[in-house]
DNA sequence: GAGTGGTCTAGACCACCAA
DNA sequence: TGGTGGTCTAGACCACTCA
């Protein structure tokens, strides 16, 4: 019998749709923010039924790559609008209470990729990489100690001037001043000691417990091109994760 | 078919036919880890076509309250297979390692709710609950101290002996001893000092930084049944987080 | 009212699994 | 081989938005 001979490379029709239409982001027929075309057209175009068309827009919304709207349309998702800034930002309030950011930029210099780096960015070791310090304050409480590495090449021209200018959202930034854009993230949580630099820009003691988060974020075909570290102090703040 | 009139009323009828799934699950009609009537059937049961069912299962399936095989049929989702054991644990070992989960109770009592777990719980201050408090070992290792407390009405019999047997899944354990099924949790995290408590049961020094992780565990309809406090010395583990 | 996404149906066929 | 979930189609109608 060759019943296991036979591999007929077989994926669905709307996963081949759902290709074609990442395709067109990246490519940058839609840019962030913008509508795509009706299902209706789409089904034209790929040739296929609307059914099948709005299974891979299914797809697509649920990973928040696109943005469908009842009524009005499908367009395409981004870090810019003021309704999801910062939306892979998990650190709360513990009251509650609505807080305002602030972001400065402590050093942004160019610097070679480690082992460490090169392994996770998927580059050489050894190869140009543009790397940020800087200081998130919530409410005029410095909170969030952040260490920044993204590689130079997508990134030239990144500096401190464009850091302070980003409001936080160093993802929006990157979409409009780069047109990078972040569609999922990696975030590894541990508790770990505050270290003398860092005890300092928070402006605590050394040893003091923070919440340090590791983030890798990915763009269009999981390909990573941010790698950052932050740590955080967590007496007024926790961060919320959703099991299920 | 009896479809809805009124607009402001209007519920999608595979929402409708989630609800009525969900009552049959409550209602232990199918119990975890077995498997529910097929689609077709399900479709005649509830006089709707196969595609209203199938999106209704789909819903379920993606809250992981149903599981889909191909071929063999749609399940009731269990803590108890050995597959999806510890579903809701996220604490790996950063060298990637497999390890040894052991479980040690410290203890077991009968207490009753303060303000706080009350309004966590929803029920009534004073309200009896019973408190566990135990040890996590990894590979050896005590890396938990967890601190957990549930109402005592649906629990009533859970004692050291129990907590001890279950090795590690309290989850499983309730479901087949008390039939209490949990379906999501959230949880809040944040870096602390050891006290002399936990600094004594980890063996640790008072002060050094745990990761405090907050959990509330939701059974059907989004009921609180479980608040706990775990304690986590990640030195060598982290908690993976996926954004998107 | 025209256009968009959202629901629902009915039917055909495919991939997977077990007996 | 028969039953299950998975895909795909075509068409009807509903709810939402905006000009």
């Amino acid at each position: 019998m060759d019943k296991q001979l036979i591999s007929p490379n077989y994926r669905p029709l709307y996963e081949q749709i759902k290709v074609l239409i990442t395709q067109s982001l990246i490519g940058g027929e839609w840019r962030p923010g913008e509508i795509i075309p009706s299902e209706i057209e789409l089904a034209a175009r790929y040739k296929v039924s609307q059914g099948t068309v709005r299974k891979a827009i299914d797809s697509l919304s649920a990973e928040n790559i696109l943005i469908r709207r009842q009524g009005k349309g499908t367009f395409v998702a981004t870090h810019n609008a003021d309704v999801i800034k910062l939306r892979f930002l998990r650190l709360t309030s513990i009251s509650g209470n609505k807080e305002l950011l602030q972001n400065e930029s402590i050093s942004c210099v160019k610097t070679k990729a480690d082992a460490y780096i090169s392994k996770i960015l998927g580059i050489k070791a050894g190869a140009a990489t543009i790397e940020v310090k800087r200081l998130l304050t919530f409410s005029g409480r410095p909170l969030i100690y952040d260490h920044i590495i993204v590689p130079a090449v997508p990134f030239k021209g990144l500096n401190g001037a464009k850091v302070e200018e980003c409001n936080g959202s160093m993802y929006s930034m990157y979409e409009s001043q780069f047109g990078v854009r972040m569609i999922r993230a990696e975030e590894r949580l541990k508790a770990v000691g505050a270290t003398s630099e860092v005890a300092i820009a928070l402006g605590l003691q050394e040893g003091y417990p923070l919440l340090s988060i590791e983030r890798v974020s990915f763009t269009y075909g999981d390909k990573p091109m941010e790698w950052r570290l932050g740590l955080c102090l967590t007496d007024d703040h926790h961060y919320l994760s959703e099991l299920e």
